[in-house]
DNA sequence: ATTTGAAAGTGTTAAATTGACACGAAGTAA
DNA sequence: TTACTTCGTGTCAATTTAACACTTTCAAAT
């Protein structure tokens, strides 16, 4: 057994962990997905667009990670996030982001990396996807028509897909994607993209409204080529006293 | 920044992962918790008690080191276990079992560790608790009499209780904490023991008889000082057959 | 043998929720 | 002015939920 003396250095990148991050966005159609294509040159194994993530640092805990990589990546700062769970083969390879500088500290580019997914929720006008030091091309692709990804991408893309279906059935968490602004017919949308099956229209405007956490504005769609919808926006406040008035509910 | 040298030695524990399992039982009455007690020498941080876990091996994906630890503690083979998820600050510190290990290996015994909580259910007869090599003293203590314990294993416990009461709203896993044979009173406690509130009894019963997954058995409670209960039993192909036609409301 | 104690088992009703379903209104564009 | 598109709205039947109390059956004690 080998014992080389490894001394913890803090402010430096944990080869072992990783954080990978779904970020989820609503085109007003659709659940997309941020991606990162990884390129085409041949060093690289399998699909080429794959999750941003990134290794994490010694001295920041996980959510803290989570929260950087983010932020490197989108610049906002404050966004939904939830914890998917740890995924990791021992046959996982190593960031791409990352590669030389693993090769430099250890014998072998494949190193067992344990990884933990995030997924975070966007509103997409707060944020048009650019290039970053991360990947020569990012950009939104529609969740459903993904068929597959580097790495274990794929399989935690679904896992998170799972959880935030779960936790939309729970808590009102959709006003994250969706603008301050929004119509009704936006967040019905919204919420078959992400349970996958059709709701209906009056009975799914019924439950909300019930709900008592949508403000109705005094101001209407403009523009549109048909009858103006009526905008709404999330009352924050009053959810917050239905919350902590034991009121758990908000469940479909 | 150092860049030593450091192979990746495959059938060798990481010094960097671990995984933590948060077993629970059913006394039939209470929720209870396996926890090890770490003794109470000086050179211990912190409370006695502690979850079970241990080091993963550069080798075994972390479903399997969950087993594994499971296994070596209990014996118990291809039981319920379900992701909790992943935790750890930077001053974490590391397991008493391993930390001669890590001393041997590493300048500071004050490691980076990053851990995977997983819960698991296990039915109380199948398992009486005994020291082993992972711990001096083991044993189950009642869940909501917990207020304190080592590491960050106190918000483990409250992520995986929470998890646990998600998950049974929405699947019938109960039943991996009763005996095969169970009466409907245990079950009802184990349901409120687990969601933590009241539950009416006739209408528990309406219930989870109309979902058709228990099976009456011609047996009955004996030696009781009272009425004896109908014995009854999990039909699993029947709950197979159900979820296979896309029934899935066994809710609560 | 009788009594006592303790949990088992059982049904109804009112209220709330769900699911199914169709058409007139209001705007833009041609 | 017409055509097109989406908005917005109500009822009814079926189902589900919540609240609620008394009799039965056994063992143990007297």
């Amino acid at each position: 057994m080998k014992k080389e003396l490894k001394k913890v250095v803090q402010n430096e990148l944990n080869p072992n962990v990783s954080v990978d991050c779904v970020i989820f966005g609503f085109d007003l159609e659709r659940l997309t997905v941020l991606l990162i294509d990884r390129g085409g040159n041949t060093k690289n194994i399998g699909p080429r667009l794959a999750l941003p993530g990134n290794l994490i640092y010694n001295n920041e805990n996980i959510d803290q990670a989570a929260n950087r990589v983010l932020e490197e990546l989108t610049g906002l700062k404050d966004i939904y996030l939830e914890q998917v769970g740890a995924f990791g083969d021992p046959n996982r390879i190593c960031k791409d982001a990352d590669r030389e500088w693993l090769q430099s500290i250890r014998a072998e580019p494949e190193a067992r990396v344990i990884t933990v997914a995030y997924y975070t929720l966007v509103k997409m006008p707060d944020y048009a996807p650019q290039a970053s030091s991360f990947a020569k091309t990012i950009g939104w692709a529609s969740v459903n028509q993904i068929n597959e990804l580097a790495f274990d991408h794929f399989e935690i893309l679904q896992a998170a897909k799972e959880k935030l279906k779960q936790k939309i059935k729970i808590q009102p968490i959709g006003f994250n994607l969706l603008p301050e602004k929004f119509t009704l017919s936006q967040l019905h949308r919204l919420y078959e993209s992400i349970l996958e099956k059709p709701l209906d229209k009056r009975n799914f405007r019924r439950k909300i409204q019930k709900l008592e956490i949508i403000t109705s504005l005094k101001e209407k769609q403009r523009g549109v080529p048909h009858k103006p919808s009526q905008l709404f926006e999330f009352n924050e406040v009053r959810y917050q006293e239905l919350t902590q008035n034991g009121f758990d509910n908000f469940g479909f």
